[in-house]
RNA sequence: GGGGUCUUAGCUCAGCUGGGAGAGCAUCUGCCUUACAAGCAGAGGGUCACAGGUUCGAGCCCUGUAGGCCCCACCA
């Protein structure tokens, strides 16, 4: 009935055979399905451009695990999966590869480039997804979109167009964060600030005389970290405030190179405290500058090219780069006398999070998303619990965010996106958003519109991905039904870029939150705790793993040991670790098909008390792992489901159970033995199938042939007519004298080939009944040539070590000579430590305020404690006597 | 500047609503016991960063200190 199976667990060839089954099997798909209950994520979509890293891995292995854990408990889950055009990411990667071949995006031209890119994606846009299933994620593939398909495509447009019209979203000149090398604008949200080593100069401008003229003895001193800046300064400002500087008022200073006045401005935004408390303005290129250049009413210069070149607005500097630029206008500065001095200084640098190019402020028209009283249906929803954030300190750093929100600028200048469906009119200008061309200008009738160049943010799309890819902006019998969906699951790094940003536009669109939960995670570093980055090279590849140790011992090491949203570290070690725990489920479930080979194993008359003890064991195991599991205790619960197989099943239930096996005369007992074995193991499996799918399968089915696949099973439940407290009491106290006497043989060096009888000495009957009834097993366990149970040691060799547990001192006459006083020395130590215990519980005891205030059964507690230990303190006090004699 | 987080065994980390400190790896000892040496049996190893506080009781809650990491922020 079952197969062979081999030695070790070899994952190699079995995880791709069962992948195939499951998707033949159609097990993944998912269908409206009213009589169930919906369970629903959507997967954070991969870009195209990526290749499978341990961020995707150990995120998609969590959203793999919840999804197969609900499917299991029957709800109809839905794991919704798909890809992300990242328009930034392709666009350069394209431009790279172009440039390999001689080629010049803009030579290219647009439509080229587009055809260009499409053919990326369908090369590499199926890459991650064959990665992700390598890695046993059970996505509903039949459902697979993308962020710039048809779909999503209309979802964007519609978006669009009704929060243009409501006024949301606006265009309009405004400072914006200019990358010169990817040459667009980003967001706020993409930009990075680093800590750099620059220089602070100083430097004077002269104050304008009463004749017009730069003057020769009165200047204005002030630092900057960018003098090339200085071209497009409109203004020098003083804190209204500043008594320093009461005499300006009115006056103008003389701006050198460019050779031109420009007024002295009185602002509260200048820091009397610090450097000379002057500062330069320059609208063009500094936000706060750009503010306080719309209070003064000053001129807008801008100074740079899209390059970050100088323009025609910086004179004899055009064409030269920024820096080379900087450092001309000091030599310069320098050479006219204007330069007080340069500091080393160390300031944040804004950069882009894509490429790390230094960022420019600059003024252009853009398209924005007002944000203010989108963001409040979203800031609600997680004050009042509607959505919830796992960890909880999420919250702080959602609030931080939503409290300080500005403005999304979400035009890029970039080919590879959506396009803005806006459209504007060659002859008078009009510009017309709508989801379709129009044919003529409403304004002025012609035909000549042209439609906007630029395309959008790609977090645009993806923030409408929870309702898009069901269908969004129809009205579909999926996104009904689906929406919203459950758990989010996600790396805390983007929780700006694309958490809060689905949330408003779930509230916003759909007038419902997209989820009720986001789990977030950390980074996965490298063993040393660094970021894996390409730079560094210490990028560990999943697909390396898996090809070396399997998905599931992947898998299992990174839910392993973690908390919610904390990094973790990647060690070969624990991987190492996980492989072997799937060996060793393998050859535990090799064992019970090699014993259960030829029999026919029914479901027994009555059970022995082991094996109501691991059943009750199992039955609570199945409690607290759906409890760890329903709130999101991945990693608690995947260790307690690893503590029980290797711990309680194998190292204690197949060996107690071993005799059985071996001994057929006892048909009735051996069956008994049999079918536990085979219900605990399948229902650990079951368990642990949502972490490891792979091997659980593969045992699965080859344990039960009739049964299809365990990714359709049932999940256990906790059941009442499992529960059987006084066997989990009377094994635990087998237990204890086993590894009681282990220990004593071990100190002893008494090899386990040499048996040795073993005297049960209890004055409690039902200890004795406890004992005659593991018998077997516990002689098996002891090492014990034979047990025999006494109500005292009568008959028994003084010279016998004892071994002293509750309620009993077991005796083993060794044959040997036994070191008496090492035996004493063993027993003054168990002395100590039992004085210690009761030192411990007469104090809180005793302590009267511990009892009345300690709740009852805390007090119950100790009182027993005490019972145990005073007892166990007579017998081996007892035995010390002897002994010492 | 604001916020978060961490400090627990040699290493990496768990420790859920406060009630006798845990795991994996590493170390030491003994075992090829017919599922597994990717294994079995045992052992050693921790003032839970420090100082206060709340409490009958603190690794856990509060305050402060020190050090590490992260995020946010326009100090020119």
């Amino acid at each position: 009935m079952s197969k062979e199976l081999a030695k070790t667990y070899d994952p190699k060839g079995i995880e791709d055979r069962i992948y195939q089954k499951w998707l033949d099997k159609k097990y993944f798909h998912a269908e409206v399905d009213k009589t169930k209950k919906p369970f629903t994520i959507v997967i954070p979509p991969p870009n195209i451009t990526g290749q499978l890293h341990m961020g995707h891995a150990l995120d998609n292995t969590m959203q793999d695990i919840l999804i197969r854990y609900k499917r299991m408990q029957g709800y109809n889950a839905l794991w919704q999966p798909g890809t992300d055009h990242a328009s930034i990411a392709t666009e350069v990667k394209i431009i790279e590869t172009l440039k390999k071949e001689g080629i010049d995006k803009n030579d290219l031209g647009r439509e080229k480039f587009l055809e260009r890119a499409w053919d990326w994606k369908k090369e590499y846009g199926g890459r991650i997804i064959s990665q992700l299933k390598k890695l046993g994620s059970s996505c509903d593939w039949d459902r697979e979109r993308f962020t710039m398909d048809e779909g999503c495509n209309k979802a964007v447009t519609e978006v669009f167009c009704k929060m243009h019209e409501k006024g949301w979203i606006y265009k309009g000149a405004r400072i914006i964060n200019w990358c010169p090398v990817c040459n667009t604008s980003i967001s706020d949200a993409e930009v990075e600030y680093e800590d750099q080593a620059g220089h602070f100069w100083h430097i004077k401008y002269p104050l304008v005389d009463e004749n017009g003229q730069p003057s020769k003895t009165e200047f204005l001193e002030f630092a900057t970290t960018r003098p090339e800046t200085m071209l497009g300064d409109t203004a020098v400002a003083v804190n209204p405030n500043d008594e320093r500087y009461t005499y300006l008022k009115g006056r103008q200073v003389w701006l050198p190179i460019v050779n031109k006045a420009i007024p002295v401005v009185e602002d509260n935004y200048v820091d009397m405290e610090f450097g000379t408390g002057v500062v330069k303005i320059t609208p063009g290129h500094d936000p706060n500058d750009f503010e306080v250049g719309k209070r003064h009413n000053l001129p807008v210069i801008n100074i740079l090219n899209d390059d970050a070149t100088i323009n025609k607005n910086g004179g004899k500097y055009e064409g030269l780069d920024r820096y080379e630029a900087r450092k001309q206008i000091v030599e310069e500065l320098d050479k006219e006398g204007l330069l007080v001095k340069i500091e080393d200084y160390s300031h944040n640098v804004g950069t882009h999070d894509r490429c790390k190019t230094t960022i420019e402020p600059m003024v252009k028209e853009q398209w924005f998303v007002k944000m203010d009283e989108l963001i409040k249906p979203a800031v609600e929803a997680v004050k009042n619990g509607d959505i919830k954030l796992i960890p909880e300190r999420m919250e702080k750093t959602y609030f931080n965010w939503t409290d300080n929100i500005r403005d999304w600028c979400i035009s890029r200048q970039l080919w590879w996106g959506h396009r803005i469906p806006a459209y504007y009119c060659d002859e008078c200008g009009e510009t017309v958003v709508a989801k379709e061309a129009p044919a003529v200008c409403p304004k002025c009738g012609c035909t000549h519109l042209t439609q906007d160049p630029d395309t959008l943010d790609t977090w645009f799309s993806s923030a409408l991905w929870p309702f898009s890819t069901l269908g969004w902006p129809e009205m579909t019998e999926d996104l009904k039904y689906f929406y919203p969906t459950d758990v989010l699951v996600t790396g805390y790094d983007i929780i700006f870029f694309w958490v809060i940003r689905m949330i408003f536009s779930g509230f916003e669109q759909m007038g419902e939150k997209p989820f009720k939960t986001v789990l977030f995670h950390g980074l996965v570093r490298d063993s040393q705790g660094r970021k894996m980055s390409k730079s560094l090279g210490n990028g560990i590849d999943p697909l390396e793993i898996i090809d070396q140790y399997g998905a599931d011992a992947l898998r299992l090491t990174l839910i392993t040991g973690n908390a919610p949203g904390n990094d973790m570290r990647f060690y070969y070690e624990r991987v190492e670790a996980s492989r072997n725990f799937a060996n060793k489920v393998w050859n535990a479930s090799r064992f019970i098909m090699m014993n259960m080979e030829g029999k026919n194993i029914t479901k027994p008359e009555s059970l022995e008390p082991v094996d109501k003890w691991i059943i009750s064991k199992l039955n609570n195991l199945v409690k607290e792992v759906t409890d760890n599991m329903d709130n999101f205790e991945l990693g608690i619960a995947v260790q307690k489901v690893y503590d029980f197989i290797w711990d309680e099943f194998c190292d204690w239930y197949i060996e107690m159970v071993k005799p059985r096996l071996y001994n057929s005369d006892d048909a009735a007992s051996q069956n008994a033995a049999l079918w536990t074995l085979k219900t605990v193991l399948i229902d650990a499996l079951k368990l642990l199938h949502p972490y490891m799918p792979f091997i659980t399968e593969e045992i699965f089915c080859t344990l039960q042939s009739e049964e299809e696949s365990i990714m359709i099973s049932s999940w256990p439940t906790y059941q009442e007519d499992r529960v059987f407290e006084k066997e989990e009491k009377d094994i635990e106290i087998i237990k204890e004298a086993v590894r009681g006497i282990r220990n004593v043989r071990t100190s002893m060096n008494v090899a386990p080939s040499r048996k040795a009888a073993v005297y049960v000495v209890s004055d409690k009957e039902e200890i004795l009944k406890t004992f005659t009834e593991g018998k077997l097993f516990f002689a098996s366990l002891a090492y014990a040539s034979e047990v025999m149970m006494q109500k005292d040691k009568e008959g028994i060799d003084d010279d016998a070590v004892s071994v002293v547990i509750p309620n009993a001192t077991l005796y083993i006459p060794f044959a040997e000579l036994v070191d008496l006083s090492q035996e004493i020395e063993r027993l003054e130590k168990e002395e100590k430590r039992l004085q210690g215990e009761l030192a411990r519980v007469n104090g809180m005891l005793n302590n009267e305020r511990f009892m009345s205030k300690a709740p009852e059964a805390k007090v119950a507690e100790e009182r027993a404690k005490l019972e145990k230990y005073t007892q166990m303190m007579s017998q081996v006090q007892e035995r010390l006597a002897q002994l010492k004699k």
